[in-house]
DNA sequence: TAGATTGTTAATCGATTAACAATC
DNA sequence: TAGATTGTTAATCGATTAACAATC
């Protein structure tokens, strides 16, 4: 059924957006949809729409529409929210804490295992059922565990020491709240970046601007 | 000095990024610097380094390379962070509560002037020095302080109503941490996204990418 | 001056949009 | 069948990269 075995990343980073849409609508109890009607509510050209949706194509049919159910399925699938990878946490301040309460990470293909900080504050308090370990116990538990991600929430100066250590111990995946380039330095990993700060930056910047 | 007056939003992007690079650079009693020598540094291509730079041209001298301070102060004067917008944040959930306590929107050219939320157990407490308003006061906070920004913490239910009685007040930017397409719905507004799920969803992904 | 490096134009690449034949 | 809408190819658009003349 899948046609592309490699679908571009634009493409993927769209996929979020059409899974829940999807989801809507299918609570909605619409059962199909055309590429025009959604590119309406979505605000995507139909062809955009089209195109992406081809690219693990068989959910439409022509002068009818789009399967709004079994695409759902499909874009579950390719997203791989069932299989859930291991991610740990390292870094619980405000940030970090917030994330660990708040994610739904099962939903999203994840499973949240541990949290790690420095602060002896911090260390053996509970944050959404987890335990707060210190971050020198890192090495001993992923040896144990071999989580595949890592949630970074760590201060910018502390990034490459734990990513070092985190890489060596296996880890490939990163969720990035610092400023630190992990792509860059460590080729072999896979980095989502969160960059909070830029995105205000750019946010400030917009509004600045005279016309738009 | 200023020669495009329209600079592509791929390029604002990369700003804060060679913002912070530069600061670094300074901070190491570096005086100036090659587009070559930056690119190895930041991975970015040479090329991409001298067409970015150029879009606010003069800080480069031929056989010599760029002005780190000049530069530095530059982009700052483009990014607008000296010129503060004024910023309220609705919904101090967990991750608004974050937000509130650990960014430093002064340095990011923003100042945050008011929390609001339903809860009547969060109404009235203080967070980063700020006291939670009620919701309800909304208008009449807008009314006489106009803030031009608002950052969007609320659960994504409560998002359409919000927005459109923010946009009534005058309020017409918008850092969004909610899944409702604030940009669609609300044409004039800008409206900066943080989709947390969505970058999560797609490390899922990417993870579980045979090769890369 | 010679060497280095920019500013800028041209070439390439990739993503988006348009068009339309295929087909339900 | 006629109408609608997809799947897919071709055209367009914009961003990135390469090349090199200008110049410090």
């Amino acid at each position: 059924m899948v046609k592309k075995t490699d679908i571009s990343l634009p493409v993927i980073r769209r996929l979020p957006r059409y899974y829940r849409f999807l989801r809507d609508l299918m609570q909605e109890g619409v059962t199909h949809i055309s590429s025009a009607d959604l590119s309406r509510q979505m605000g995507l050209t139909a062809s955009q729409i089209r195109q992406d949706l081809n690219c693990f194509g068989g959910f439409g049919q022509q002068g009818y529409g789009y399967q709004v159910e079994p695409l759902y399925r499909e874009i579950g699938r390719i997203l791989g929210v069932q299989r859930r990878t291991e991610v740990i946490l390292i870094g619980v301040g405000h940030v970090g804490h917030a994330i660990a309460r708040q994610m739904d990470f099962t939903r999203l293909g994840m499973r949240l295992t541990a949290l790690f900080d420095v602060s002896p504050a911090l260390i053996g308090t509970q944050v959404g059922g987890l335990t707060i370990r210190p971050e020198t116990e890192l090495e001993a538990f992923c040896l144990e565990k071999k989580p595949k991600a890592a949630l970074l929430c760590v201060p910018d100066r502390a990034a490459p020491d734990i990513v070092e250590r985190l890489t060596v111990l296996g880890v490939t995946g990163f969720w990035n709240f610092t400023h630190y380039d992990i792509a860059h330095h460590h080729p072999g990993t896979v980095a989502e970046n969160v960059h909070l700060e830029d995105s205000l930056m750019v946010l400030s910047y917009r509004l600045k601007q005279p016309r738009r």
